[in-house]
DNA sequence: GTCTATAACATGATAGAC
DNA sequence: GTCTATCATGTTATAGAC
């Protein structure tokens, strides 16, 4: 066939992705340590060593298949509007958080390397948070708030805890909420005020 | 001499505690997989064939060595006082948490055992919290109190996040403690009017 | 007999040969 | 691209020391 449809590069192309994908799905099942490169080749139906040709090792294996964690831009100037940004940031992550980013985090605390990933991550968004809000402490604070999601986070997702994976994600930010606007430093008053949805353009003017 | 300072059975119990002391600080460091039986006879100065001989394998190691976590009562009728508890709690654990619970939360997302260990935990936990807690979405709520602090401790001695390295317990606990009443439903009126420790008496009436 | 050390076997990662 | 060799590790079995 002098114009076949699928060339060699082409084949390649998707023999490296099947194998990606099986690794992204096992690294966030089992953590990196747990995950073998036998595995990953056998999901992916292909020969161990060829996985090794592609990706030179196991690491680079784990840094091309797992993703950044998500970092959202969030820097709103508004305060309340940071608290509902944190939130929805949580409800998406309840609802499915992206593989890569589950491998990334089920190897943060054994991993070296992605246990520094995860530290420059957040601490990019404690920056991110910090600077938007206005205590004196917004630094500390915006820590606390990141902190709080990712304990959250991996107790609905990493460790599967009955009572948050049985609530909605909407009541859980239901439920955040007045604790985050304390923590972000949001006045009492402001707070217990109005909350509610048809109070957010009031706040956001 | 008719009645040796050191025994047979002393001797043998003392090396069994070498063992235990340096496998605890190795699962501590380097979480359960990457931890060798190798490692901790060196690091104890035995024959790696021995440990296996005392604990029978790695996880028999793992379950001597590292302790359950540490579950506090934590069962006040008193719901400003289970706030005051739980950031006590978490006081303790920002100072410095037993190196057995350590090595128990570095290995929960990449050990099933201990990832079930945890879970037993926390769930006891949440369980104790939510019967103290007045709302009806006691559970919940509970379990968002655990996680939150669950992640602040990951963020603090796993991952050493520097802004709550820089942090002093003290200065946690009072950033914490509005939103941790907030999300253990006390009124916002009751939290706004006066949280301070002579305030106590007036929240709990 | 009990404690300790050595050796054998299985699996996994990696490198080099074909 | 595939196969084999090498090294580290967990585990089991066997032999030696007191």
């Amino acid at each position: 066939m002098s114009t076949p449809s699928t060339s060699r590069a082409d084949r390649r192309r998707a023999t490296e992705v099947r194998i990606l994908v099986s690794a992204r799905e096992l690294f966030a099942q089992k953590g990196f340590e747990r995950t073998t490169i036998r595995a990953v080749a056998a999901a992916a139906g292909v020969d161990p060593a060829l996985v090794m040709q592609y990706f030179g090792s196991k690491r680079g294996l784990f840094g091309q298949a797992v993703q950044a964690l998500p970092v959202p831009p969030a820097a709103p100037s508004d305060t309340g509007e940071l608290v509902d940004q944190l939130l929805a940031s949580l409800c998406l992550k309840l609802g499915g958080l992206p593989e890569g980013a589950l491998a990334m985090m089920r190897s943060m605390l054994t991993d070296q390397a992605a246990a520094e990933h995860v530290r420059v991550a957040l601490g990019r968004q404690i920056d991110s948070v910090g600077a938007a809000l206005p205590a004196e402490d917004a630094e500390l604070r915006a820590a606390l708030l990141v902190t709080a999601l990712l304990g959250v986070t991996v107790g609905h997702q990493l460790l599967g805890l009955a009572p948050l994976r049985e609530a909605s994600a909407e009541q859980v930010a239901a439920l955040l909420r007045p604790a985050f606007q304390a923590l972000a430093g949001v006045p009492e008053r402001a707070a217990a005020t109005d909350w509610r949805s048809d109070g957010g353009p009031a706040a956001e003017g």
